[in-house]
DNA sequence: CAGGATCCCATAAGATACTG
DNA sequence: CAGTATCTTATGGGATCCTG
């Protein structure tokens, strides 16, 4: 799996993370791959917690990065559709990536509350709500 | 490759940032990957441009989500080794991601000078440094 | 050597209200 | 609908110096 990767110099991890880490930049890739294109409330609703500004703040950067497009059409009120980039697809395995270890560690998480306290950790969140 | 991954909730990726998200942890866990144990001054060295202080912050939370380890070795003066765990192990696949996706930018932007400024881009930095 | 103490700052991120 | 404008806050991150 990790080939003939060398990673002893840790730079290129910086490189990644200057371009798509933060809070919310993968979160937005990732929806954009998953649902396709979407407008600027449907990316609102879909990403969850993000205020407009911020929401508006991160496409902008994305966008210039060349890891989304943005479409605007002269409807009434006019409308505006992101979607990922061919580039941005390639941002594909590392986003992936961080989704599974994400579940497993949930689960990972849930069944060491469960064993330390029996009744909890059910009840607490559902595993995937 | 995506097998039967849906990520319609994208909410893991939240979370796993929340775990190693920022600008070192991710790092840190790579250079411990591949060079096994160091102590805190090595990495520091391995790492590059972290002061202690952050660096100290950093594998503090490192350690208390399991995801390194602390031994301290009763030497004059001290020493302390720090060694990833078999939990942080499995951050793999994600860091081997990120590291290998930051190789290939790399060599887009590289690419991309090259052809808009043909005399630039290769002396303005060699390739891995 | 491995950090802690202190002070400091830039910026990420959010709340709220408003507009073409 | 798709944002902007303002204001505010939290904190991630850093510089510098110090110590067991």
């Amino acid at each position: 799996m990790t080939r003939n990767v060398c990673l002893r110099n840790p730079q290129p991890i910086h490189d990644t993370l200057e371009l798509v880490g933060g809070k919310w930049k993968m979160v937005i890739l990732a929806t954009l791959l998953e649902r396709g294109d979407l407008r600027f409330g449907e990316l609102q609703r879909a990403v969850g917690d993000i205020t407009p500004r911020i929401l508006s703040h991160e496409l902008k950067q994305l966008e210039e990065n060349k890891m989304i497009t943005r479409r605007v059409y002269d409807t009434s009120p006019i409308t505006v559709e992101y979607g990922i980039t061919a580039y941005g697809r390639t941002l594909e395995t590392v986003i992936v990536a961080l989704f599974e270890w994400g579940v497993t560690h949930r689960q990972t998480i849930m069944h060491e509350n469960a064993a330390e306290t029996p009744e909890a950790g059910v009840k607490a969140s559902s595993p995937f709500d």
